[in-house]
DNA sequence: TCTGGGGTCCTAGGACCC
DNA sequence: TCTGGGGTCCTAGGACCC
């Protein structure tokens, strides 16, 4: 545990409302609301001026607009937002080199390799800086929060907000959280709230005061660990400065729900060209194609599958959208589909190999049945493998035997291989008991790999 | 009230392997 | 015939965060 408040917790008050209210002065001072426009709209950030009429974030529009009529609503403009936090991370990094955005309006700063010794008075002067000086470069205003981790210094920014700060002295955490509800707590969303209201604790104290088996049994091994260390106010996670994205995706929601499998699939192919084009951006590939698909009653399901290589091909992912999409049933109205990739690998695969497997790809799938007709080794965990021109095959085997299972007796076996270019085929035998490679090889031209007509099952 | 869009992490079951 | 144990990968769903 770190004994010195050094890690910081930053935080832009109603972000998106107040660049907005920035750039067009006619908005201060007034409700402002930026979020979705449609009629399944949401809330993405209210000025204060609007919390005052109860409007908050994730709020449905059609809600805002009966609570506070009167107010701006405007549709994000990202790019402004971008622009603004930049600045504002460049602020950052001015006071220490160790920094963890976290998103668009919010920031983790460790003072550790630039203040290593810093106390209350001289974190608290500090910190007025970084407001003074973010108001002062951009006109937004900004709520810290220091601590001993990134847990209390999280807690901290929330305090005071808005236009806030709030110094957590070392020693006094856990006595800080002992009287906040559950909820406040990071992790702690509405669904783990309910568990642990129906446990009777309703404080971060009374979790405290359970022992961690209690809570784990509660809430999961990893969840309940987590919950008990931060209630008792532990927290020693390090910042992690740059994380690399482990997946992409976009979605969309309809203004109505659809039914029409081609207009589906045309909304699908925008979302993968916009997927495509990000990863290809980063110049990384994706194996994992996943769709989601809300129905008409916000029931959501997921259908993914993993390519055997990575792929930054647009045609590739829209077949496996459309793969993916055509075993949906959407007779009933969809109401949202996305589409994302996920096992993202740094570079393209257009490597040797899938240039001549493209190459020969023009040429047709055969199917060449093969048995063996020499007695095997009795030994158990052989398997059976085949190969065409060197490399590795599809392959099956009659139903007595099934891919990779062992072959127990000495006993003749009989399956087929399929691909390209069958001229040089290979069957293998091998096992662990043999050490390493092959301990029986037959090739096409062997007398003992009978080929004949394919097998009838 | 009728619920966005972009992510992350965890869990659980089944397949498969050794 | 009755039936192991651990590890990894894949898929699906859920909770959570901003």
């Amino acid at each position: 545990m770190r004994t010195r408040p050094v890690i910081l917790h930053l935080d832009l008050d109603a972000f998106f409302s107040a660049v907005e209210q920035l750039h067009k002065p006619s908005l201060r001072g007034k409700p402002v609301i930026v979020g979705g426009t449609g009629r399944r709209g949401v809330v993405a950030t209210a000025s204060y001026e609007a919390r005052k009429f109860g409007v908050g974030s994730a709020m449905p529009i059609v809600e805002a607009r009966r609570r506070c009529p009167n107010a701006a609503y405007l549709t994000p403009r990202f790019q402004a937002y971008r622009a603004a936090s930049r600045v504002v991370m460049g602020v950052l990094a001015e006071v220490s080199p160790l920094i963890e955005q976290v998103s668009v309006d919010e920031a983790y700063v460790d003072l550790t390799p630039t203040h290593p010794g810093v106390d209350v008075p001289a974190v608290t002067e500090l910190a007025e800086g970084i407001r003074a000086r973010i108001h002062q470069v951009t006109g937004l205003t900004a709520s810290i929060g220091v601590g001993t981790s990134k847990l209390i210094a999280k807690i901290g920014s929330d305090l005071n907000k808005p236009d806030g700060l709030t110094v957590v002295p070392p020693g006094s955490e856990r006595e800080l959280l002992a009287g906040m509800p559950v909820r406040r707590l990071p992790g702690i969303g509405p669904a783990t709230q309910e568990r642990l209201h129906k446990f009777g604790m309703h404080v971060v104290g009374e979790v405290a005061q359970a022992t961690e088996q209690e809570i784990v049994g509660i809430l999961g091994q990893a969840h309940g660990r987590a919950v008990h260390q931060h209630a008792l106010g532990r927290d020693n996670r390090e910042l992690e400065p740059e994380r690399d994205a482990k997946s992409v995706s976009a979605e969309e929601t309809f203004s109505r729900d659809l039914t029409d499998r081609r207009e589906l699939m045309e909304h699908a192919r925008r979302m993968a060209e916009r997927v495509v084009g990000r990863i290809t951006k980063d110049g990384l590939c994706a194996r994992t194609i996943t769709i989601k698909v809300r129905s008409y009653d916000f029931s959501t399901i997921t259908r993914s599958f993993t390519l055997d290589q990575p792929t930054d091909s647009l045609p590739k992912v829209l077949a496996g959208v459309r793969q993916l999409l055509d075993a949906v049933e959407v007779s009933d109205g969809i109401r949202l589909l996305g589409v994302g990739v996920a096992g993202l690998t740094a570079f393209a695969q257009t490597d040797l190999l899938s240039d001549l497997l493209a190459e020969i790809g023009d040429e047709p799938d055969e199917v060449l049945p093969v048995k063996v007709t020499e007695d095997l080794p009795s030994s158990k965990g052989f398997g059976w493998t085949a190969e065409l021109n060197d490399e590795p095959a599809d392959t099956e085997l009659t139903p007595d035997w099934r891919p990779g299972q062992d072959v127990v007796h000495a006993e003749r076996g009989a399956g087929w291989v399929q691909g390209a270019g069958l001229g040089r085929v290979t069957v293998r035998f091998e096992g662990p008991h043999t050490g390493p490679g092959p301990i029986r090889t037959f090739r096409s031209d062997d007398p003992e790999l009978e080929v004949g007509e394919p097998p009838v099952w």
